[in-house]
DNA sequence: ATACTGACATTCATGCATGTATGTATGCGG
DNA sequence: CCGCATACATACATGCATGAATGTCAGTAT
């Protein structure tokens, strides 16, 4: 085989990433072989060789494709100064909710990071990058939350702190139980409604002279 | 050398758990060779062989030793038909709480069950087992929130579902996150700040006349 | 048209890791 | 006190997996 144009390295170059994919979610990262990799992408190890420099460095280029629009959504909710934060969250998580429960690609790498994947070694920078991601993500929600408070949105009975804190690590189990297990619940229905009675609760309650509308289900 | 006596050769046994526990914790399981076990733990191969058929009975063994008491804790908590499920369970968290965090021993393997084993192939019976155990706990605690739902003092904001899943995918989450970024926040401060908020939001609200005592925090 | 280089394929040397087979000295039951 | 089973240590065969070295042919610039 010669030369081939730029176009098709690069497709090569993405076949070799799906391979690596799929092959690192069923085989884990670990005792993944590059050899099967190059054989399920229809290449050699030489050309796996030839793009990235080892197995590491493929699953690095692997995670960076998944950032989260969690990152830029939650922070936009900051930014934006919105009128109700806690409104503003619940939307936005769901809607996290949503492309999780459809993007299967998503799946299998978030799969990948959380129990394909032993974390020594030369892993433990790709666990680091997590952790920056997470602490981030923790103090965005954690001023949204000073922000309803502020706002006297949030009910008097949660501190931001901790009203972040069980959110984000809700979210957090959630996920990571539902993606352990082979995805083996509806994620969308039960993470909606334990989320509308989180922030149902995180919410002041509505003043006493209002009856007609009371915050209990329907 | 020649043969050891029982007790000798039971230490033996043990001086490898204990060794296969720490190389595990770093350095994962799947890259964790048995001559690496064997030298930490002051033996050959050949001794391991002897106590274990391969290294995944290693493993298993090493698991079936932290089978947390929260099984039977919570177990009893429903069991009991405790008058208040609310309080009871929350005393329990507690106590597991307060456990995980001065156990060294459950730190380690727990972290390795949460992050340094890659669930495929053969690990996948012990993922199995780690799922049945979840859903046990979960199905528990969801009991507990059905009676104290028969007993009024559920808040109506709540449902034993929804109550339940927050209650335990919030647990999973924050030992977790505890674990995976190596330990690095105060975990039963936080961890008993959120859920004395989350727990006051799963009780029904005192009723109006009793304004001496609010639910807010002090 | 030619030289050069990009994009791979192929081959090879090396090093582990595993499992098993075998050696061996000793505690223990009869 | 004798023989056997126990509790290991040692040695060996096998099979990958890696990384590098080399081969090869087709684009591409001049």
């Amino acid at each position: 085989m010669g030369r081939k144009t730029k176009a098709e390295a690069a497709e090569t170059r993405e076949r070799i990433l799906e391979a690596a994919e799929r092959i690192f979610f069923e085989n884990g990262v670990m005792r993944t072989t590059l050899e099967q990799i190059a054989k399920e992408a229809g290449v050699t190890r030489g050309a796996i060789y030839w793009h990235f420099s080892n197995k590491l460095e493929l699953f690095q280029e692997l995670h960076e494709r998944v950032r989260l629009p969690q990152e830029e959504m939650f922070q936009r909710a900051i930014a934006d100064r919105h009128p109700d934060p806690l409104q503003l969250m619940e939307e936005t998580v769901y809607s996290c909710l949503d492309l999780l429960s459809k993007d299967e690609q998503r799946q299998r790498i978030y799969t990948i990071l959380t129990c394909r994947c032993e974390y020594v070694g030369e892993m433990l920078y790709a666990l680091e990058r997590q952790r920056d991601v997470d602490e981030e993500l923790l103090t965005d929600v954690k001023q949204a939350f000073h922000l309803a408070q502020e706002q006297g949105m949030l009910s008097p009975a949660w501190t931001p702190e901790t009203a972040s804190r069980v959110f984000v690590s809700f979210m957090s189990g959630l996920f990571s139980d539902w993606l352990r297990y082979g995805m083996n619940f509806e994620i969308v229905q039960t993470g909606r409604a334990c989320l509308a009675d989180l922030f149902r609760s995180f919410r002041r309650a509505p003043e006493a002279g209002d009856s007609s509308q009371s915050p209990v289900r329907d």
